[in-house]
DNA sequence: TCTATATCACCC
DNA sequence: AAACGGGTGATATAGA
């Protein structure tokens, strides 16, 4: 099959208004769509939205789909419990496409001056459009949201008509340029991202809320106990009285190149093993680095987080959800927050050394596929061709393997994933705690035991400079430059068809009905009554081991599962001390507050 | 006082 | 010239 706009019996070009409040699922409030060949408008109010069972735009593979960041469109659709279009193609992610430079964000500004929405998009095709002023304030009209008058939903709709108009003539701006077999993949891709966004991630909402109205307290408790130098001000670190502190104890510090303190943990670490009496203010940043972005997760009034996933947003493909909202975005420990509901169940699967086996196939590298075919640990198996793990390791049961052999199993991990985005030797000893000549030969070793992918590798970050486009076998690309870094290139093609996969998996598993909660890069966090969790795990396995061997041409990536019935939490184990901290201050904030509510005197007024 | 920049920490 | 990939976002200080 390969499909072109022609074989369309119908072209909708559509476009939603609506309201979207942090956390809930789209609100609908209007819809503008038009039908390319015919001609034909439809123009429908909230009301009559909602009267609607079925989308008013025929469904079926006849009709193309045409929106500009799609998934907004598709929520809007779940929302009114409507079927998804099966024919998509989503503009943003074509522009994204045509436009995906491998430059950065300044300069990528510079080129995109209105940046990557509709009137950007536009833009760049020489379409006028409405200003960005006119569309901030309609924005604001139908964020305000509650009941509009009959004046201002004429308003609405026409600014909604007028967004569909641009987008109609972005469309055939485009079209001659889109890859359309490949564009409909990614559209159909815009369909599971809308039903991952409705469902969301259960959450302990009860936990949240007290965590997040007592973080305050919690912060300066924090403080309080621990700032013998005062070089906080509140909740803020102060440079210039830690600098005090320093000359005071006649202590020199690292400096930056710009002059002032280094004050990464690095540093920190270093300085404190000279320096033993500087370990609170160590402790007091880490604690509080690890407590920011967690106040502002989206959560809904159902409990369950909802963020935009925002796809195709990096220079790989992958998505983009702000990390304030999306609650895989903090750190670890804040997912001790995810907990199924009773009843339900959750499981986290995830590829199991993706980039790996991706490195492996691509390049057809006989000692990293035999590695990752071993079915063992895949760093112990690879290690051991390397040279560093002794090949009786492969002799022992895996776990037992992996304790034994933990130091070097750590430094090779590393080492691996390392090599594959260009890490040096200098990185590499600083990260593992060895000499540089240590590292050194670790990298080399590595190198000389997958000369078949350092063959491939360095062949097409080669062809990636000299043609100035690299690709996936899906038609990801990204359009490189002399300025694109090596090291960039190196590792794009693992990320990027790791991307491609989670993407087709994401459509096979949503459209199978398996309760998708969201992906997060290599792995989806899906959900299903207790009894069906674990055979809701295996079929995503399946399908997740399908899309790697469509994208691979053949060979299938394994995957990894975990599995929590309620009331258990998504905590590894790395952050569950953390978790168990903060809680253990919530308990104790918690006995104050109910200390002070019973004091004497306060329920001692009649009731009036 | 507001904004821009640099730095840092987190995620996969 | 540098050499750790792709990101988001908070924070502290410098600068307008």
């Amino acid at each position: 099959m390969n499909p072109t706009p022609d074989e369309f019996r119908e072209i909708w070009v559509l476009d939603f208004e609506f309201v979207a409040n942090p956390g809930e699922r789209a609100n609908p409030v209007c819809l503008v769509a038009h039908e390319l060949r015919s001609g034909r408008t439809l123009r429908l109010w909230r009301d009559e939205l909602r009267a609607l069972k079925e989308s008013p735009i025929p469904t079926g593979p006849g009709s193309l789909h045409v929106a500009f960041f799609a998934s907004a469109e598709w929520g809007c659709y779940l929302a009114l419990g409507w079927r998804l279009p099966e024919r998509i193609v989503d503009l943003f992610a074509e522009h994204r496409l045509a436009t995906n430079y491998a430059l950065g964000k300044d300069h990528r500004r510079a080129l995109l001056p209105l940046g990557d929405g509709l009137l950007g998009a536009a833009a760049l095709h020489g379409l006028d459009v409405m200003t960005a002023v006119e569309k901030d304030s309609c924005r604001d009209l139908i964020i305000a949201g509650g009941s509009w008058n009959a004046e201002e939903r004429i308003r609405i709709l026409e600014y909604c008509e007028s967004d569909v108009d641009t987008t109609s003539r972005l469309f055939n701006a485009m079209a001659p340029g889109i890859d359309w077999p490949r564009a409909l993949i990614r559209g159909r891709f815009t369909a599971a991202v809308a039903r991952m966004e409705a469902r969301g991630v259960p959450i302990d909402r009860d936990t949240f809320n007290r965590l997040r109205e007592r973080w305050n307290p919690i912060k300066l408790k924090i403080i309080a106990e621990m700032d013998r130098f005062k070089v906080y001000d509140g909740p803020s670190f102060r440079e210039e009285r830690f600098s005090r502190v320093l000359t005071e104890l006649g202590i020199r510090w690292p400096r930056l190149p710009s002059g002032r303190l280094n004050l990464g943990e690095e540093t920190f670490k270093t300085m404190v093993g000279f320096h033993p009496e500087l370990a609170p203010i160590r402790k007091i940043r880490q604690l509080l680095a690890e407590t920011r972005l967690f106040k502002d997760l989206a959560i809904g009034s159902d409990g369950r987080n909802r963020a935009m996933l925002s796809p195709f947003g990096t220079a790989t493909g992958r998505n983009t959800p702000g990390n304030a909202k999306f609650i895989f975005g903090p750190s670890a420990w804040v997912r001790g927050l995810i907990q199924p509901r009773p009843g339900m169940a959750l499981a986290y699967v995830d590829y199991s050394s993706q980039e790996f086996g991706i490195a492996g196939y691509l390049a057809q590298d006989r000692a990293m596929m035999e590695s990752y075919e071993s079915g063992r640990d895949v760093y112990l198996a690879f290690g051991a061709r390397v040279g560093i793990i002794p090949a009786e390791a492969m002799e022992l049961e895996t776990e037992i393997a992996k304790a034994r052999f933990k130091t070097e199993r750590k430094q090779l991990k590393a080492a691996t994933l390392g090599s594959q985005y260009g890490l040096q030797a200098e990185g590499l000893a600083r990260q593992i705690g060895r000499s540089v000549t240590e590292a050194a030969d670790l990298l080399e070793a590595i190198k000389r035991a997958s000369p078949g992918y350092w063959r491939w590798s360095d062949g097409a970050v080669r062809l990636a400079m000299l043609t100035g486009r690299i690709h996936t076998c899906l038609g990801w690309r990204t359009i490189t430059h002399r300025d694109t870094k090596p090291t960039s290139l190196l590792n794009w093609p693992l990320q990027a068809h790791g991307s491609e996969m989670m993407r087709l998996a994401s459509c096979q598993l949503t459209e199978e009905g398996i309760g998708v909660c969201c992906p997060i890069h290599d792995a989806f966090l899906i959900e299903a009554p207790a009894d069906e969790i674990d055979r809701a795990t295996a079929r995503t396995r399946e399908i997740m081991a399908e899309a790697s061997g469509i994208v691979l041409g053949g060979p299938t990536l394994r995957s990894d599962a975990e599995v929590v019935r309620f009331p258990g939490r998504l905590l590894d184990g790395d952050s569950r001390p953390f978790w168990e901290r903060l809680t253990g201050y919530l308990h104790e904030l918690d006995e104050s507050t109910t200390q002070a509510i019973v004091k004497p005197g306060l329920f001692s007024c009649p009731n009036p």
